[in-house]
DNA sequence: CATTCGGTACAAATTACATCA
DNA sequence: TTTGATGTAATTTGTACCGAA
């Protein structure tokens, strides 16, 4: 350990105005790292306060041996060694709340398709005997009246119609492109989005919020409800 | 009032050095 | 012993704010 009387390195005042070069000054100054209770002091005052009042900074640096330049530049560099940690915890739970919502949309994805085959064969055993079937109200096929206006004939393609009433009003679903069209992400994207207005950049991962009090852990708790998350669906 | 100027504090980026494997 | 990596004290640069002139 050091003793505190040493600590000269950029002790000098007035440094800040004299341009004078470097490397000489440090190889006569012969800087130093604080001592371990420097930096437990200097640590546990950041922990209540991260910025000191000038009448705090020079009290501490009296306390410490350190010239008040130094305690600054000290609170100064642990500001940001503090916003660097800071931004890489929240990095891990935005990637760990993206992780958990990929994989339960993946798993999703897993259980719709089953359930598609499931409706297929379904529909293949009621629908053997009659190829009559209509799909209900709105037809798929017959959406876009141009399309099969070609011969102004419109053409009916006995193209197997998805959900016959029969088996519809069996399930009691409605037809399918109702449940598996665009609204079927929709009202996913509306379970998984509590709060519906897009989420504000969250400023507290951007802007150097408070501080004054460091914590920021209610900082990600909606980051879920967050659209961002669902960009994979297109 | 509005403007300018000097001083101060800060963040961000960078440098320079001490330390360690 | 040398060397590269790493942590950190200190510097530089740019910006914002404030009070005095």
């Amino acid at each position: 350990m050091f003793s505190t009387g040493e600590y000269s390195a950029a002790a000098f005042e007035g440094m800040d105005s004299l341009p004078s070069p470097r490397k000489k000054k440090n190889q006569l100054l012969n800087r130093r790292r604080f001592s371990d209770e420097q930096i437990r002091s200097l640590e546990s005052i950041f922990e209540s306060e991260s910025r000191l009042e000038p009448r705090k900074k020079l009290q501490l640096a009296r306390e410490l041996g350190l010239q008040p330049r130094q305690v600054a530049i000290w609170f100064q560099n642990k500001r940001a060694r503090w916003k660097s940690k800071q931004l890489e915890r929240e990095f891990a739970i935005l990637r760990a709340n993206y992780n958990a919502l990929y994989s339960q949309f993946e798993s999703l994805k897993k259980e719709k398709q089953s359930l598609v085959t499931q409706i297929e064969k379904l529909n293949q055993l009621v629908e053997k005997p009659q190829g009559e079937g209509q799909s209900c109200g709105h037809d798929l096929a017959t959406n876009s009246t141009d399309r099969e206006s070609d011969n102004g004939v419109p053409k009916h393609e006995d193209s197997q119609p998805v959900f016959p009433d029969k088996l519809t009003r069996l399930m009691g679903i409605p037809c399918e492109d109702d449940y598996f069209g665009l609204e079927e992400e929709q009202s996913l994207l509306s379970m998984a989005e509590p709060d519906p207005e897009p989420a504000p950049a969250d400023s507290s991962l951007t802007s150097p919020e408070p501080w004054g009090s460091l914590e920021t852990d209610d900082l990600l708790k909606q980051s879920s409800g967050s659209s961002q998350w669902w960009d994979f669906w297109s």
